[in-house]
DNA sequence: ACAATTGTACGATTCTATCCGTACTATCAA
DNA sequence: TTGATAGTACGGATAGAATCGTACAATTGT
């Protein structure tokens, strides 16, 4: 079963966010969020799926997405309202940013 | 001697800079020096000098922060420029938030 | 009931971060 | 030149992160 806790809005702690972010794996698959919910498999990342169990947990527990189980798969989506009310421009500039060499 | 390597503007790393300020001493260091160039020593966080070199060093390998050893103090100050123009609006999202429960 | 699918849980391993103390270098002031 | 100051370098301790494989649980289709 899967550990669901999300922390709410109050919670949301910044350095836990940038933390979340910090890392190419998670920051390319919450960009791919981004573009509209989706579930585990349909991200590629060349981790194995427990590793990306692992990587969606911590975007989780940071408050950066919210997994929303329904049958037998997870849906995914970005916490946009939570993030932006409490953390106001922080999504679009990262997502708007080129994010660098060796990033792609 | 200090190694001084500074990445440049084009090698800034977006999951490099928010894994830099995702450790609450290293952003509250930054939003510190954001007030204006300051010096190491006048930053208190309760770690050692040691420790707070490690943090400096951090900051400057991902492109946060500048140092500029000037006699026998390192003046350290933010890359607000280079960061604007690779990430907009990164900063500012960054310094206007409130950073959350447990991390006055 | 059975098999396939989707994902979690757990333990192990390896790698990285954080942190400290001590020793050192460089600069400045007396 | 001697001493104080500002910070780095290094080695080591501890803790945490990333990764994998295997085993498991829940759901769905046959």
């Amino acid at each position: 079963m899967m550990n669901d806790h999300h922390p709410t809005r109050e919670d949301l702690r910044l350095p836990d966010i940038l933390l979340a972010l910090g890392n190419p794996i998670r920051l390319a698959a919450v960009k791919q969020i981004a573009l509209g919910e989706c579930i585990c498999s349909d991200f590629v990342s060349g981790v194995s799926k427990s590793t990306m169990t692992h990587h969606w947990r911590v975007l989780r527990e940071a408050g950066v997405i919210r997994q929303r189980p329904e049958g037998r798969v997870i849906y995914m989506s970005l916490r946009q309202d939570d993030l932006e009310a409490r953390f106001p421009g922080l999504l679009s500039a990262i997502f708007c940013a080129d994010n660098g060499p060796g990033t792609a």
